[in-house]
Order: C-alpha cells, then sequence, then structure tokens
DNA sequence: GTGAAAGCGCTAACAC
DNA sequence: GTGTTAGCGCTTTCAC
C-alpha cells in the first residue's frame, strides 16, 4: 500500500532526479542553482518547481569539489570566557552568513601542540579562510594555512611577522585616552593592571598609556600583571592596592579583569570608586555599563571590527584587492567609576 | 631557476600524488588513512612518510561525499549575550573535536523565517547531527531536519511534540529547591520574575518553584516577566519592587536577569541584599560567584549537560541505542544573596 | 539555451 | 594485503 507523495520526503534527492522529474538534464538544474547561469526562464520555472515538490537543494560539499571554494571559514578560538568574543563570534558568524559563508569553530589550548594539531584538522575540511581570534601565535598555523593558500586573518592580535592580515583597534591610542582623562581628573598615583604580555593588544595599550602619563608630566606608580585572568587580576589588584601607597587611578588593560578588580577594591580592601580610586578600562562590553560597575572603559567598535574582517577575509578568497589596513578607531567612555 | 622541493609545498596534494612517490595505488594510500583497515605496517610506513614529505592530509569533504558522513555538526544559536551559552558553546566544541566531529554555526534570529531560512542552509552543508540551543522552536526546524535523516538534539529545551531528543537539567526540581530555601530563610512575600514563557525552561522552573511554595505552606507574593532579558527584568524589577508591600524574597528565573534586578534594587531601589530582599536565581554562571552579587544560584551542570549532548547525538549518527534521558540534576549553591 | 561527457578527491566492493 | 574499478553529487567545458 504505497504511501502518496510526500512533498518533504526522507533522505536525500539529487540533481538527477530533479531533472528526471523537469524532463530537463542534469546541467540544466546545476544552472538554475548557479546565479549568473544562462537558463532560460521557462526551464528555470520547470526546474524550480520540481526541486520544491522534491525538496531538493544543492550538495555544497559535492559542490566545493568542483570549484575549489568549500564557503566555510575556520574560526580558531582558544576561550570564550571574555565576553567580548562571544559578541565578536555571534557578529562574526552573522556577517559570514550574510555573504554565504558559514563558520567553523576550532577551541584550541594554548600550547604549541594544540594549534599543530588544529592546523591539520582545519585544513582538512578546506576551509576558505581562517580567523584566528584570541590565539597566541606562537605556532607556525598561521603560515601553515597560508601556505596552504588559505588566507588568514588575524582578530584583535596584531603579529610580528609582516605579511600577516590583522585587524586591531586603536590600542595605542585608546590607552593614550585613559592615562590622559586619569590625569584630567587629578589622579598622580597612577597604576597598570597589565594583561598578558605575550599580546600585542597589551603591549599597544601600555605603550600608549605610558606615553599619555609622559604627555601629562607623570609617571607610572605601580605595575601588576594580570594576564587577562580575573583570577590573576584579583591578585594583582591586591598587590597594588594592599599596602601603603596606593594608587588613586588604575588602568586595567580589560574589562573582564577590571570588573574583579573593582570587586577587590571594594568588597576586600574597602576602597571607594571613584573616590578613593579611579578606575578605567578597555573593551566596554555591556557590563561595564552595569549600574554597579558603571565602568569608563574605551569601547572597542566590535561592528567595525567585524566588517573589516569579514571584508577583508572575503577579498583574499575571492580575489580582490586588499585595502591596507587602519586600526579601528576607538572612543573613550566616560562613566562613574572616574567621576570627581 | 627552479627552487628545492619545498618540504611543506604549496597547494593541494592528492592522494594520487602520494601513491605515486610510496609506489603503491591510491586505495593502499586510502587505507593507511582509514582506521581499522588492513595494510601492511610495510605499506602504511612507506605511504606515511611520503605523505610527510608532500604535506598530505585526505580531504575531509571528498571523502564525506562517499561515505555519506560529513563530520560536521550544525549548531544553531539565537544569541550568546547569556553567559551561559558560550560557556556551553565552548565545551561542547571540545567535546565534540575530541571524537573527530567539529561545530558549524548557525545564528539565527527568533522568527519562523529566519528558522526556515537556516534550515536549509543546515542541510545544504550535510552536517551529520543537529543541536539546537536558545532557540524559540515555533518552526518546523527540527522536523525538517529529522525528515532529512539529520538526528536533531535540543539543548537546554524540551519540546511539547513527543519525539524530539532533548537535554535538560532538572528545571522542575530547581525551582523547587529555590522555593525551600527561600521559605528556610524566612521569606514569606515570594515574588518570582519569569524568563520567557514560551521557553520549557521557564514553566518548568516556574512549576517547580510554585509547587514547592505550596508545600511550605506559601504562595505567590508578585508576579513579572523579563523574557530572559537584561533590560526586561529591569523593568519587571521596578514593577515588582517600586510600590508598597513589595516581597521580602525572590526568584529570579536566570542570573543574566538576576544581576541586572540586584543592580535595580539596590542602585534604584537602595534596598539590602537579602536583609531587604533575598534574591535566588538559576544557572550558576561564573559571574554569580563575584563578590559583587555573590549570587545563590542553581548550578546547571553543564558539563554533564554536554556530554549528554555529545553522546546522544553521536550514538544515534552511529546507529548505536540511544537511552532514555533523565533530567540532568542540579545543586543550589547557597550565597550571600540569601545568607540571613 | 541545452545536453553529453569528463572529472573534483576520495572510498569500497571486488578480484587477485 | 593490494590494485583495479566504479562512482559519491555536482559543475563545467564543449559541441550543438
Amino acid at each position: 500500500m504505497p504511501s502518496k507523495v510526500d512533498p518533504q520526503p526522507q533522505g536525500k534527492v539529487t540533481s538527477l532526479e530533479v531533472a528526471a522529474l523537469a524532463g530537463v538534464s542534469r546541467s540544466a538544474v546545476s544552472r538554475v542553482f548557479t546565479p549568473g547561469a544562462s537558463v532560460s526562464e521557462k526551464t528555470a520555472e520547470k526546474v524550480r518547481r520540481a526541486a520544491e515538490t522534491l525538496g531538493y537543494r544543492p550538495n555544497v560539499l559535492a559542490r566545493s569539489l568542483l570549484t575549489g571554494r568549500s564557503r566555510m571559514i575556520g574560526l580558531v578560538v582558544a576561550y570564550l570566557d571574555n565576553h567580548f568574543y562571544p559578541g565578536a563570534l555571534e557578529k562574526l558568524s552573522n556577517a559570514l552568513q550574510a555573504q554565504g559563508y558559514h563558520v567553523l569553530i576550532f577551541m584550541t589550548g594554548q600550547s604549541d601542540r594544540d594549534l599543530d594539531s588544529v592546523a591539520e584538522e582545519i585544513l582538512d575540511y578546506q576551509v576558505d579562510g581562517l580567523i584566528l581570534a584570541s590565539v597566541a601565535m606562537t605556532s607556525g598555523l598561521a603560515a601553515r594555512c597560508r601556505a596552504m593558500g588559505v588566507p588568514v586573518v588575524l582578530f584583535n592580535r596584531r603579529q610580528k611577522e609582516a605579511g600577516e592580515l590583522a585587524v586591531v583597534s586603536d590600542n595605542y591610542g585608546g590607552g593614550r585616552m585613559v592615562a590622559k582623562h586619569l590625569a584630567a581628573i587629578g589622579c598622580t598615583r597612577i597604576g597598570h593592571i597589565a594583561g598578558w604580555e605575550g599580546a600585542s593588544t597589551q603591549r599597544d595599550r601600555e605603550a600608549g598609556f605610558l606615553d599619555g602619563l609622559r604627555a601629562a608630566g607623570l609617571s607610572l606608580h605601580a605595575r601588576e600583571v594580570g594576564d587577562f585572568r580575573p583570577e590573576t587580576a584579583q591578585e594583582a589588584a591586591r598587590a597594588m592596592f594592599g599596602g601603603a601607597d596606593r594608587p588613586d587611578g588604575v588602568f586595567v588593560a580589560n574589562d573582564f579583569m577590571a570588573f574583579m578588580v573593582m570587586d577587590v577594591l571594594r568588597h576586600e580592601l574597602g576602597l571607594r570608586i571613584p573616590d578613593d580610586v579611579a578606575v578605567a578600562s578597555f573593551d566596554d562590553v555591556p557590563t561595564a555599563s552595569w549600574p554597579t560597575y558603571d565602568l569608563t572603559s574605551v569601547r572597542q567598535n566590535a561592528d567595525a571590527m567585524v566588517a573589516a574582517t569579514a571584508q577583508i577575509l572575503i577579498g583574499s578568497i575571492e580575489d580582490q584587492p586588499v585595502a591596507v589596513l587602519e586600526p579601528v578607531q576607538v572612543e573613550l567612555v566616560l562613566r562613574g567609576s572616574t567621576r570627581r
């Protein structure tokens, strides 16, 4: 007792079956699903109808074998706990989806071994391009992918070696703004809690910050390293503010650490923000604007960074000329943590 | 002037070239890269060496055309701002990677139209399985994928219709625990700020909570809807606590809303937590344990949820029997927000 | 504009 | 254990 034809049938449907139903050749079907191919509107209509009833859609993987393009972008990311990255990932995925690409995720530890094995996996999947975010780039991952003809873009990291495409904010400028602002509100003993010193973002932010202090006739009063991790930042805050002669202002290298620093200042040490200590930071993730933190922070323009990343990557995939990259502009968002 | 042979050459290398260099057939090469195929150690060694020098790795996409398995798992997710999801995504990706699968991300809005077009894209990529997280399941996405033979697992959501595999916490039990605890510390006027009412998590948490209140001889004193969004939760908190006869305890349906509620309570309304109002919530994301919030919350065991998800999904992909799912156990983590 | 034929890189019977 | 053959589902010359 055969059942009626199902409008959305089980299993896979091939272009050949569609061709048969539409009474045309496999090539005709292919053309209908290839933008810019030459088909008469009449056949196109027949094919579309047949495809519809059969529930046919072209197999992207089979297509990629022919075209050499998988329409997948690899995204390598080490952690997602700093809220800046999930936000960026969301935007990135949306931007790429809008252009017909999709994101294949590779999580990685920071060890060389990890990165090398990840490199192999990435290449196995024939991704058209690669985005490296929040990754320590000690290994040759980028170089290896580049050598295999896969364009690579670094997100929120610069690389020492030339030749790597990288999208970064104006970290130097942002650091400078913070120094200027802290000086302007009357801080004189200014500290810095650094992130991971291997990161270009850290180096750039600190360089700008120090130059900014200098320009204001000040010098760094205290410095600790927080490695971009809240636990380490907690220790750093205790060390910096536990003794006498504590700073009256501090630049924490990112929001994620700054929240923890503020908690230590207020809840462990009983200091008032901004009265006893002014706190400023970098990223301006959503939490920074919550009433509890109300944190002055340098806003990274994630939308612009993502747009630049997508444009550059897709540009190099599709062999379009890629303009030289300027750092993305930042903006100091003033809030209660530095209001005096 | 030809350059020396590059140990890691440009461009793609095929199995045929490896076969030639190793002096064997293409099949032999294939077998070496297929776990459990029968090859002599001698040939295997020759092939491995040839592959090494040529920088060869099998093309996963080409393989998938033959095997019908892409070793990709689609992950559909609507937003990443609730910190529970990035954490889960990270763990999920790691767990699947460990089993040789990789995650292809699909971001989606909540509209039906979005979900339908996403369904097509997912199927186009021939994913072996699908995970649906933080998605309103009004559309036939799951059904459509299931019909095409793609196993689907719902993460942190149940579906009304039977037949959908779903991994959830014991939301009912967690809600009950909260009620019991609030009653135990002496709250008598207890409110609830609900999440999005279309979500099974919300319904289950609230059902458990109400039953728990009843068991303690109490009834709900106030109720507002926060839709799982901080802005809406902010309004809800104002409505609930702005007037007279305010609650002395409140269960907020997840941490993400609870942080905002606490901010309103303390900074807008000048209430003390827990003295004036005890606050408890659900998820136990990392921020809940920060000193500022120190929030009593029902801990979702993300590791267990992820492990279950991976196991079930891979099980149904590889046609192994899948055991019936029990909700994942939860645990009430007591902190300062309810300490009296 | 349309169909026939070739082949992307690989695996899986099937003989040997 | 190993090579030969066929083909996964699709796009793309190439004739017509």
